[in-house]
RNA sequence: GGAGAGAUGGCAGAGCGGCUGAUUGCACCACCUUGCUAAGGUGGCGUGGGGUUUUCGCCCCACCGGGGGUUCGAAUCCCCCUCUCUCCGCCA
């Protein structure tokens, strides 16, 4: 959330942001925080006074001789009943101004591109050439079923729509490209996380997707508990409520980890094959440095970068976009997606995600950290980027690398987890 | 699932209704002393909020796992929640 100091000096920005992220409703969300943080300010002095006026009458109680005391208490019990009454409403100022902070969206950085969705996304750059066939290529999921690596009718049976079987070489090449990912970011120095799966609801909300993300998820309410859709949320949260040494920043982490989405209104959409599925697997790198704008754009290229590295080895052609105001989350400044050509769709599609927060999560998540000159406690910043998710990166690798033969060609940084196989 | 014990500052560990925002030790910072690869002394050393000040700062409030309650007054008593440990049961 935002700092309500930064709503106070300047609650137009924050209008204006959540305008720009097209959340009107949100942006009502900042006259709201303001009108009851302006209440408990002028609640709070009397509230001081009160309170230090009874600690001084109560340390003297014991002093009193006894005939004083019984008046004095009358007195003091009176004036407890009003203090408790003031205590009740700054309970529900706090709780309110609270509330209203959760819903206001992180401010989209200036070079932002406008737009309401992900049609408006502004192409930064475009790696690699869609390939040409010499013969009619298929989709993967068609040439998958043919191949039995893939069913999706009995998945259906046991487990609804938007579910997947995947077999056989289909299964290990899967396998092979998560491990591949995983590897290639510990050898950057990541550090590998095996994170919990099913998180309370501060989780969710301290990495900003509730208060909002609630219908996306899928919650467990009987243990109060939720299935991530993404290792960012359990990841992220690795430090909540700690103050961290500035001198072991900047925290940098992978996880590779199953995430599971309800796709909630998405009816219809993407229904065909791979692309948009119930649960999947995700490499994801998350870093948590010191708050520094500065820094926190240095490692978002970096982020975006180890991606590329892995789809460049993949031999995957793909584009990268700046992600624009509508198409924005609540928590994020700035979005890069990166999208891999798929031959299927005759379009990119989008297989990566990396998001900057600046505080944003860090302050919901009270995460923090001692600078190492002059021993100040500052809010932490975060980012994180999608290394490979799976199976949605088995549609551009299927199809892309996809032979005459309806066989699928392995580039050769993968071969060593295949077990030296060019063809499946 | 049942029974019990516990959760205090970076760590260890006292306190168990008012004199405690909290004894003490370690760690850390500053200064002093001694001098030889380290010891001794003094002082400082949590977080958040509000107020005040032209600077250093000063004042007030809250916080002893989290949330309620009892009381003039709670780290200390009561209730709920979370977590940890021990024992029993059950199960991968």
């Amino acid at each position: 959330m935002l700092d309500i100091k930064v709503l106070r000096d300047d609650p137009e920005r924050a209008r204006q942001g959540a305008l720009k992220k097209h959340f009107p409703a949100r942006a009502d969300a900042v006259d709201r925080a303001l009108a009851v943080d302006a209440e408990l300010r002028a609640l709070i002095p009397v509230l001081d006074g009160m309170r230090a006026e009874q600690k001084q009458a109560s340390k003297r109680i014991g002093a009193l001789a006894p005939a004083e005391r019984e008046s004095f208490l009358a007195e003091q019990k009176a004036k407890k009943v009003e203090l408790q009454k003031l205590e009740q409403k700054e309970r529900e100022l706090q709780d309110g101004l609270r509330e209203a902070l959760l819903q206001v969206p992180q401010v989209p950085d200036p070079e932002v591109p406008d737009g309401k969705d992900d049609a408006a996304n502004l192409e930064v750059r475009r790696i690699g050439e869609p390939p040409v066939f010499d013969f009619e290529p298929l989709a993967h999921d068609d040439l998958a079923v043919s191949r039995g690596w893939l069913d999706v009718e009995r998945a259906a049976q046991m487990a609804g729509s938007r579910n997947y079987l995947l077999f056989g070489d289909l299964a290990l090449l899967q396998d092979a490209v998560l491990r591949f990912a995983v590897d290639h970011m510990v050898g950057k120095g990541f550090t590998a996380v095996d994170p919990p799966l099913l998180v309370r609801d501060e989780v969710m909300t301290g990495t900003g997707f509730f208060p909002g993300g609630e219908e996306q998820t899928y919650r467990v309410l009987e243990d109060g508990l939720n299935l991530i859709g993404t290792a960012e949320v359990p990841v992220t949260s690795i430090h909540a409520g700690e103050i961290l040494d500035e001198a072991t920043l900047p925290r940098r982490y992978v996880s590779r980890s199953m995430c599971f989405r309800r796709e909630a209104g998405t009816y219809g959409k993407d229904t065909k094959g791979l692309y948009r599925v119930h649960q999947f697997q995700k490499v994801e790198q998350v870093v948590v440095d010191a708050a520094d704008e500065s820094k926190s754009r240095a490692h978002h290229e970096d982020i975006v970068r180890n991606s590329e590295e892995v789809l460049a080895a993949l031999q995957l052609p793909y584009r990268v976009v700046a992600v624009c105001g509508g198409d924005l989350g609540v928590p994020q400044a700035f979005k890069y997606d990166i999208e891999c050509w798929m031959p299927s769709r005759n379009a990119y599609g989008e297989t990566h995600s990396a998001s900057r927060f600046y505080d944003y999560q860090a302050r919901r998540l009270k995460m923090r950290y001692r600078t190492t000159e002059g021993r100040k406690v500052i809010h932490c910043h975060t980012l994180n980027n999608t290394v490979l998710a799976s199976p949605r990166i088995l549609i551009p690798f299927v199809e892309v690398h996809q032979t005459a033969d309806r066989r699928v060609r392995i580039p050769e940084a993968l071969r060593p987890y295949l077990g030296g196989r060019e063809l499946l």
